[in-house]
DNA sequence: TGATTGTTCTTCGTATACAATTATCGCTTA
DNA sequence: TAAGCGATAATTGTATACGAAGAACAATCA
């Protein structure tokens, strides 16, 4: 109800709903809200120093993308990421991510290609000072460029809502792959500098797969 | 605030903000909410009968779903689906549904072969009594059926999603394909209750291709 | 032990208030 | 008449309070 709002949440200009499902997002993903904890309405508010109003409009776009699950009178608590509902994500991921790969493709600009190597290049750095956390940072920043590039904005929101999940169910218990999938990274962007869609196509299902194939490994393997 | 409300909105059990949502959805859906249509607040809230609170939390969530813009500090507006947004969602579409229709060839059960078989004589009959507002129920019927038995609750409620607005805007223009789509979807029950997923695949991308290219010509041909 | 009751916590919805912003409309002026 | 300007109205964004209803859990009683 006062001045501890923008140091919690950010000065930004946006409404505080926007922020506060920023928040939620960040929380959650980032562990700091572990899966089944409680999350009422007031904890909520109290955390980001904001009303309840905010706090629930945050709440229910929240459980749309599936971070939580609202049981009717009785609130929310944190979703619970199983390995099925990592299998089912990528079940999806391995018809999208293609399908966006080769749109990109078709689609990239020369100065999207630069942006692409330019993303591969500080990966390359972040590899060699041994700096996984930017790695990974690097690795969603080149997935969701693809999907910007792509140009068709249903795939690019859906895809980046599947690949937020599986970042969070990866941090939960400890993303081992990065190192040598930017050998794949790699071709994926020479494939899409080439225009070659069919290629794009097909190098990106590989590298799903091989995700998709390491998770169950993760997970439950 | 009185007894209007279960009149206007049907006396469920569910919380005002999801009946206000599904109202919301089906007035938008429906034409009756035209595309570009302010919706302000208080004219929603008076529509359905209740407070400002659950009006908001619904538009949120409604601003996810695509169904409508929300501009900050002016308030939401009905979407306006353009024929780029169809095409969009056409071509995510002619990925998912193959999918679903594989993993429902793959798992369908003998319960849900015989119900999928059900709809499609009701559809029969529907089409020789020339029940055209049948038929186009019972033609989403069998698709969201078909998702639910693909047993991927992601892939399931991505693809109803995006089927809820290819209704949309062909509602708003005129669907014509219904009579001759039977064809191809006694096809697709064929391939799934076969149990063959490579072919059921194959035959859900060809029907959605056949309905995407309708679309073209429909919307912008 | 097992069923019932009662207490407490929380959500859900309503109502209200008010600041900030945006839209509207009439008025002035060129 | 057309354009620009300013006052006014309408709407959103946020906060707060309150009552009702539901769920969980403990205490009570048969």
């Amino acid at each position: 109800m006062d001045t501890d709002l923008p140091a919690k949440i950010g000065a930004q200009h946006l409404p505080l709903r926007d922020q506060v499902l920023a928040a939620l997002r960040k929380g959650i993903i980032s562990g700091d809200y572990p899966p089944g904890e409680r999350l009422t309405e007031d904890r909520l508010a109290e955390d980001f120093g904001v009303s309840r109003n905010p706090v629930r409009e945050a709440l229910r776009v929240a459980e749309a993308e599936g971070f939580v699950v609202i049981l009717p009178r009785r609130g929310a608590v944190v979703a619970s990421p199983s390995s099925a509902t990592i299998h089912d994500i990528f079940a999806v991921r391995e018809r999208l991510e293609p399908l966006a790969a080769r749109l990109a493709a078709e689609r990239a600009a020369p100065s999207d290609v630069t942006s692409l190597r330019g993303v591969l290049e500080q990966a390359r750095q972040a590899t060699e000072n041994q700096n996984l956390r930017r790695v990974a940072e690097l690795n969603s920043a080149l997935h969701l460029q693809i999907l910007e590039i792509s140009g068709n904005p249903w795939l690019a929101s859906i895809a980046k809502a599947l690949y937020l999940h599986v970042q969070w169910v990866f941090q939960l218990t400890a993303e081992v792959r990065a190192p040598h999938s930017w050998d794949e990274h790699i071709k994926l962007v020479d494939a899409i500098s080439s225009g070659d869609g069919d290629l794009a196509e097909s190098v990106a299902l590989a590298h799903v797969g091989a995700a998709s194939a390491a998770a169950r490994e993760t997970t439950h393997g």
